[in-house]
DNA sequence: CGGATTTGACCAGCGC
DNA sequence: GCGCTGGTCAAATCCG
């Protein structure tokens, strides 16, 4: 296969693909064979402005033990989301920023974002699920969407329309973590941990790491070009990709990886 | 030979 | 009500 070897700790199995509307890479869809009936799924696309960016979308919650490189995962971006709520970051300006992609989030529904170094390459993950919001289990379709990158990133925080404020509930409720992540390397993607089920924890420590990853990430502007350009993959392809089979408390996560040579 | 991947078909949900 | 799109299934094929 021609799909990621993002090795996120699990085994997977892929189990069909589809060609994406608007998106002329196809769809992956594997399934968690780390142990018998573990409903975690996972989808796969490249994206379509930038094919060195694999789109990643985790749905469900494993049923099982995650190898020890997926906890580890765990940790660094859990602590970096705690580290990015905190505002510990510096904030930049322009859609193409990764912490505006997060500022943008956050200030809406107390979002998470999180920023990790652990692996060989920078990871930005977005945790969207640590929000108490009632209407995200209610709202019936949208898919995601990031509306700073439709132009007005102020919108999504304060002036957004209730619609599209609303989907962005929904898609909160949908997406529990947006992971960003940029391979450094080329070789090294396998090494990556796994990402375990997210966790409502917030581990403060590995600040440190998760700083080098946010200025790893926040000086190479090749980072946000791609960024952008998966997230707009995301809103133009993902839409109504994890619109059902999921429960209040399941899990899905969005890794958005690039491959750009640097 | 067994397991994983590929690929086309089928089904369900949504929008028009 | 119809058509479109996305998601899953299952048979065929490939690889170790």
């Amino acid at each position: 296969m021609d799909l990621l070897q993002i090795s996120d700790g699990c085994q997977w199995r892929k189990y069909g693909q589809k060609m994406a509307k608007g998106n002329p890479c196809p769809r992956a869809y594997y399934r968690c064979t780390m142990a018998v009936g573990c409903p975690v799924r996972k989808q796969v696309q490249r994206c379509a402005e930038d094919r060195t960016i694999l789109v990643t979308t985790y749905e469900g919650t494993h049923n099982h033990p995650l190898p020890p490189a997926a906890m580890a995962m765990a940790s660094t971006t859990t602590a970096a989301a705690s580290m990015l709520l905190s505002g510990s970051m510096s904030s930049a300006d322009g859609i193409m920023n990764p912490n505006l992609l997060a500022r943008a989030i956050i200030p809406c529904n107390s979002s998470m974002a999180t920023l990790s170094a652990s692996a060989p390459f920078p990871t930005v993950t977005l945790d969207l699920t640590h929000n108490p919001n009632p209407l995200q289990f209610q709202r019936p379709a949208t898919p995601f969407q990031v509306p700073f990158l439709q132009g007005q990133p102020q919108n999504f925080g304060s002036g957004a329309t209730p619609i599209a404020q609303a989907q962005a509930l929904y898609n909160q409720s949908k997406f529990s973590g947006l992971q960003l992540s940029q391979e450094v390397g080329s070789s090294q993607l396998a090494a990556q941990a796994s990402r375990p089920p997210l966790q409502s924890s917030q581990q403060p420590s590995p600040a440190d790491t998760v700083s080098a990853a946010a200025a790893a990430i926040t000086s190479n502007p090749n980072f946000t070009a791609v960024l952008a350009a998966a997230i707009s993959s995301i809103i133009g392809g993902a839409h109504d990709a994890n619109n059902n089979t999921n429960n209040n408390n399941s899990t899905s996560r969005t890794t958005i990886s690039s491959f750009s040579g640097n």
